[in-house]
DNA sequence: CTGAAAGCGCTTACAG
DNA sequence: CTGAAAGCGCTTACAG
């Protein structure tokens, strides 16, 4: 392999000069410099960025943990990140936890290890290891979908998006508003868009029976079970559901579907996330749009100016965006 | 930061010596790799993989160029590879060409220059920079989706998936099939899926008009277009659109839909990719599943057994599989 | 404008 | 079973 001491020798100089060159800093005479680019370009030579990192301490790559890889919110998220980034020159280290806690734990310590100047976290819940090992890792960090305590974060309005989306439905006649959530140990998805839900139902002085109430697991099949659930328990059915995942609802209209209902007629479903499959279903599916790809270039943007000069931690709060169609 | 060095002072042992407890490689006694350990743990040393790959010039990293990051395809492959990948404690380096040809390039030298161990490019197009750039690179390469010469290449097989559906549609009475390609920069979305479907109605001698063979962008807005203008510039209105990707046969039946055509009573629609919306539209649609998972974990397989392994260059062909639904 | 030297944090023959 | 030393390929004060 060429390295810098072998471009040095060719070009009669000192691989202290062919580092000037290469990193454009420094005096180099017009000459030396011509020559020097010349052979690089002869050889193909390509400096190694792990000796360049070792030495310097910075490897531009950042890491990207995602509870998820094949989802269109990360890959939406990774887009908006990877477009910020890669005008920074900086490369994206891909992890994915599969769900699993340990992983995120276990994945952050091994960024560190791979010396990435800063992460940024798709976060799914939140833990006490979990925000020590992030203060442990003395990192640039970036926690995206969690409000994690001591760690800039970057969160979608859950609760409002939930009451105003529930809002909606009464504004549309709807009484008796059934709910597919998730497991609570998700904090912004699993609390904040249920109790946005709840409130509004009081605000409102709404029923719900306790069968109105289901939790899913973010999946479309668990959008149907939660859905059937939903309709054989309830001793009054319910003339809206409200899923928080698009997915979820869409599993909700597939039932509603095989069973005869009419979408919006006889029930309305609704969702959270604005997916490309939301607007293609039949009836097209009233949703929020979470700007995810936004989001994703917001992380990068913060990740990216806390690199350059450490910033205090901040809260932010990503706009939403309802989307009105046919499935109410 | 702490480093081997300091453990190893911390320990009272040499650096070679926490090394070799670190790798587990070597003889070393139980008390001090006990000590040793104890150490690491409370001072939570984390090695430089930095250091460690520009020693030992593997650094644990396998680099994925991909034409688009948010696609469902590329989720599902990436997904795929990193689950074979992780297990052998690799981590994937992503990039994301927006599909410019010279950003492969450019990211192919860029890879190399961070020490990755192999590169996975799902390639679109195929040219000799390219390929030279590939043999110079010197690296365990795998290309997913194009048969690139000189390299080892897993491809779709389109040829066949192609034929097979156009032969579906015609055992289903269709003789008026039109088609929704993508350009032949692509060998083979653009020509191999174009000539499965040329050489079927060949063989059944059947017609085709100009105005039914349309080039979209894989755009669910290009189905939309190219169907409308089939509708609008054909003498004889086809019975059924053959569109080479799910996306451009969902924006396909958005058009006739809008029309008042009924789908499959009037015009039959057919895709391929088996995207999760594929099912969920309605009709659900007829299409093709290649498999990108499965595709990716081979091509993950095959790129770890060539970095242990030099292994000669070979050509594998993914099956697929057709999954017959209501829009036919 | 240019170079010699030190050092980043590891691993690995080699020697004992 | 353990350690001293060399070296991976860079950058960066420092000196001239």
């Amino acid at each position: 392999m060429t390295t810098i001491n072998d471009i040095a020798k060719m070009a009669n100089v000192s691989r202290t000069t062919v580092s000037r060159v290469l990193n454009n800093n420094g005096y180099v005479s017009e000459e030396v410099r011509k020559r020097i680019l010349k052979i690089v370009e002869e050889t193909g030579y390509i400096p190694s960025l792990s000796a360049k990192s070792l030495r310097t301490k910075r490897s531009g790559v950042i890491g990207v943990i995602l509870p998820r890889i094949n989802t269109e919110t990360a890959s939406r998220v990774v887009s908006g990140i990877n477009e910020v980034v890669a005008k920074e020159n900086f490369q994206i280290l891909l992890t994915d936890t599969e769900l699993d806690k340990n992983k995120e734990i276990e994945y952050i310590r091994l960024l560190q290890s791979r010396h990435v100047d800063g992460i940024i976290l798709l976060a799914t819940n939140i833990n006490d290891r979990l925000i020590s090992t992030i203060k442990d890792a003395n990192l640039p960090f970036i926690s995206l979908g969690q409000d994690l305590p001591e760690v800039t974060s970057i969160v979608y309005d859950d609760y409002h998006a939930a009451a105003d989306i529930t809002n909606m439905l009464i504004s549309n006649d709807h009484t008796k508003i059934a709910f597919i959530g998730v497991g609570e140990e998700d904090p912004s998805v699993g609390q904040l868009r249920k109790q946005g839900y709840l409130d509004t139902l009081s605000k409102h002085n709404l029923p719900n029976e306790d069968s109105w109430i289901q939790t899913g697991d973010f999946s479309i099949e668990s959008g149907y079970e939660c859905t059937k659930t939903i309709i054989k328990n309830s001793s009054q059915l319910p003339t809206a559901i409200f899923a928080v995942t698009d997915r979820m609802a869409i599993g909700a209209m597939e039932y509603l579907r095989e069973q005869g209902f009419q979408i919006p007629a006889d029930i309305a479903v609704v969702g959270i996330g604005a997916s490309t499959m939301s607007k293609h279903v039949t009836p097209s599916l009233t949703t929020v749009d979470y700007f995810n790809k936004e989001a994703g270039e917001k992380a990068a943007q913060l990740l990216i100016a806390d690199m350059k000069k450490k910033m205090p931690r901040k809260k932010y709060v990503q706009t939403y965006r309802l989307i009105k169609r046919d499935s109410v």
